[in-house]
DNA sequence: TGCTCCATGTAACACGTTACATGATTGC
DNA sequence: GCAATCATGTAACGTGTTACATGGAGCA
């Protein structure tokens, strides 16, 4: 997998520690890639036994445990050797859609609360892009190459949010059509 | 995890054999949710166990090794009581994003002919769609519900395909702007 | 006879998730 | 002193992937 070329990625911005990259993950980068500490911190060790990354005390005179990592020479390499790889492309794999199935072969579930929580997150997400977009992109011609492609990967989550916003607001439309009963209402029609 | 509740989905819509199941999440269900003929063994074994599903012989007399399996109560009741479970959104984690914001990081990878095939892949899945699309819906209002849902599946795929097109050639314009050298000439800056 | 497809399965491994554990530092 | 946060880690388990194995049916 590539999880250990992400973290290489953003030790690549910054070197930091196994729970700096936790909280990062969490964060900023987490909205495109989310990965737990457990996963980070055994990812780091392989990347150090493999000889790509290397750690070092933080300097902070021995106060705290924390430890610095950065990338090597042969974890650069590395990196430049697998991003020419070609990427599979990610399947959708929406368990959302399995409901949906469900709903349309055994009848009415009453799936509009859960369509309705999701697209009140999927405009929260929208929202925060958007923030991030006229913080960090405010003007269009002159920006570096480095802004350029980090503003193309803003653009995917924008895309991709605005997107489900429009898409649960048509389900919507749909479901009301048939859910105007409860859920409790409904019985299995092959009961 | 949902895959044995989208098999067994796949099941009410369709008593069918592992190896049949495989073959249809190789295709239709597949562009949506893919998963391994192992895993469907599996995961049919352990849902029999479980008595959400129940075997029988194949009615050829026989002459063939295959299972028929088909959904028992247990396992509707099951299916419906899992439909209205929250269900977590999907996060993008693609591992495109990692090399481009490589790219970002160490300069130019010549991401642009991997950008061009991915393009591609993606004219070629929303052609497919789309095809579905004209086939299975035809007109607009006379439809069942359980035919607007698979409309409204399909849609997802539609959109999603949509979405990833514009922005292939939107990203194609911005390395274009730098990536005149070809990926030989890269040298890595921290070299 | 040999090839391909049908049909099912075992085994090993990689990756992701969850629970639990440990100890130090910071702030009240 | 106590709680929250920092910082790292082990263990167990579930899921997904890959390789390999088995044997029958249909066809040239």
């Amino acid at each position: 997998m590539s999880l250990s070329h992400a973290l290489m990625t953003s030790l690549l911005e910054k070197s930091s520690s196994g729970y700096d990259l936790a909280r990062r993950f969490e964060k900023s980068i987490g909205y495109f890639w989310s990965a737990t500490h457990q996963q980070i911190y055994r990812e780091l060790a392989r990347m150090e036994k493999a000889g790509w990354i290397a750690s070092e005390a933080a300097p902070d005179g021995g106060r705290t445990r924390k430890k610095l990592y950065k990338v090597l020479e042969a974890g650069r390499t590395e990196l430049q050797r697998w991003a020419r790889e070609p990427a599979p492309l990610l399947d959708i794999r929406d368990e959302f859609m399995v409901r949906l199935r469900a709903d349309a072969a055994i009848g009415p579930l009453g799936l509009a609360p859960e369509l309705k929580r999701r697209l009140q997150l999927h405009r929260t997400k929208l929202a925060a892009y958007q923030a991030f977009e006229a913080r960090d992109f405010p003007d269009h011609a002159t920006l570096s190459r480095e802004a350029r492609i980090q503003h193309l990967i803003l653009k995917t989550g924008l895309m991709y949010e605005e997107s489900w916003v429009r898409w649960c607001e048509e389900a919507l439309v749909v479901l009301a059509q048939d859910e105007t009963c409860s859920p409790e209402e409904v019985t299995a029609p092959g009961a």
